[in-house]
RNA sequence: GGACAGGUACCCAAGUGGCCAAAGGGGGCGGACUGUAAAUCCGCUGUCAACGACUUCGGGGGUUCGAAUCCCUCUCUGUCCA
């Protein structure tokens, strides 16, 4: 591929909240593009993930997307585990102290981590290390000397620090450590690029490419991705938050949660979870801006695009054909959980034991608000009579139960 | 070891003797509407065969006609000092 096109479509989706570091990485990035070409060889390419989670959502992978591009692209990826760092734990997402994770923990998140990365990325083609390799062979000596390049004011400053800091609560010794680490990865594996988010950028460019440099190496070129809004389409998707989309999930999950998405998060989601180019999405904005395409059919587009990531293109195209007749038109799903009726039951017997509502208090909520449908026909308000008949027993627009004899 | 602050529902957070099954916000759920599980609006959000009863504000004990609220004790969390 042309080298301007490629800078155009790797750099899509980074974000360094300064102009100037984006043209400065833009420049370095086609720079090396044009060197590596010149030597005959393609960018080594390397993203470290902390296996802190078992379970991935589409946030983390943001990052892989863009590996991946490079690996389309010919270039060489590692996939570099952090099972040094992770016991440390990055202060760098949260303003608070991060708990230490257990060697066992670490390796068990690992495992399930690259499982799921390779959905996304090609696996023959990946390298996978893991940092503990040559970090826990460092001596206190030579960790006196790494840190020696680093004041700590350049800590301090930090926002995530400096916030404790001014709150009074503790920012411990050892979470700096961790900047320093990372920065001896890039160092040791001597990577053309860094791929990883904006929550990196003092761990990729302050500390990583400082460290590079003093210690007689080519800097690496750090390319820091937006980081993706959850489902509520503001805050950082996040499992804790609740607003995540997880991996390891179906298809027809996925794409409904994708639906689900507020109309203004589309953009980002078609630049960060994509496949397309950076015309392609371009393309994408301007249809929506323009409103020369239904915002809906918008969405459906990217939702079936981005489940086709992770699945089969069967597999989306079923989800979105499930969600248009579950939805769109208001039609029961094609499977549900069956209940085998024995004996006489009140309706608010049936709720309950089929677990459609969660207490006979919140049945009898249902009822009152006439969420429960039997068939389509919305049940009477009495939570005593006798549950007759067989069919399709409805709460709401999502919980369905098929009641046979 | 010491000082201080704190532990309230799914989460955040008010409440310092009765008007407290406990404000407010978030989340969740339901309904209306629609363009979708968007947005907006309205409602619900401890349990129970239910205009009442029962259980709940970190655990236990006590004071009181009456406690989330006062006292004792235990416990846990956080910060600071050593």
């Amino acid at each position: 591929m042309d080298i301007e096109l490629q800078v155009a479509t790797l750099m899509q989706g980074a974000e360094y909240g300064d102009k100037s570091l984006k043209q400065a990485m833009t420049n370095e990035l086609r720079e090396r593009l044009i060197l590596a070409e010149k030597e005959g060889r393609n960018l080594k390419v390397y993203c470290g993930y902390d296996p802190t989670k078992p379970d991935l959502h589409l946030g983390h992978t943001v990052t892989m997307r863009k590996l991946r591009q490079f690996q389309d692209l010919g270039h060489e990826v590692i996939f570099l585990i952090g099972n040094f760092t992770s016991l440390v734990g990055d202060p760098s997402d949260k303003d608070k102290l991060r708990p230490i994770l257990t060697p066992e923990q670490v390796e068990e998140n690992a495992q399930t981590y690259t499982e799921q990365a390779f959905r996304v990325l090609i696996k023959d083609k990946t390298t996978v290390l893991y940092n503990a390799e040559w970090l826990s062979k460092l001596t206190f000596a030579d960790l006196i000397n790494l840190a020696s390049n680093f004041t700590l004011q350049q800590f301090i400053t930090r926002d995530n620090f400096r916030k404790r800091w001014d709150n009074g609560d503790p920012v411990f010794l050892h979470e700096t450590f961790y900047a320093i680490m990372q920065a001896y990865d890039a160092y040791h594996m001597k990577a053309d690029v860094q791929v990883g988010g904006t929550d990196q950028l003092f761990n990729i460019v302050t500390a990583g490419r400082k460290l590079m440099t003093a210690l007689g190496e080519k800097p690496n070129i750090g390319i820091t991705m937006s980081i993706l809004p959850g489902t509520d389409g503001e805050i950082r998707m996040s499992k804790s938050m609740g607003n995540h989309i997880p991996i390891s999930t179906d298809g027809k999950d996925m794409y409904g949660k994708i639906m689900s998405l507020p109309d203004t998060a589309m953009p980002i989601y078609a630049k960060l979870c994509t496949r397309w180019t950076s015309d392609e999405v371009a393309q994408f904005e301007k249809e929506i801006s323009s409103e020369s395409i239904h915002p809906r059919d918008a969405k459906m587009k990217l939702a079936l695009e981005i489940v086709s990531v992770f699945y089969p293109e069967v597999e989306a195209i079923a989800g979105q054909e499930a969600f248009v007749s579950q939805f769109q038109k208001g039609k029961v799903p094609d499977d549900m959980p069956e209940f085998k009726l024995e004996g006489e039951k009140t309706i608010l017997d049936i709720l309950v034991d089929t677990e459609l509502v969660s207490s006979r208090s919140d049945g009898r909520r249902m009822l009152k608000q006439k969420a429960v449908k039997l068939d389509g026909e919305v049940l009477p308000e009495d939570p005593f009579v006798e549950f007759i008949g067989e069919g399709v027993l409805q709460v709401g627009k999502r919980r369905f139960v098929k009641i046979v004899k």
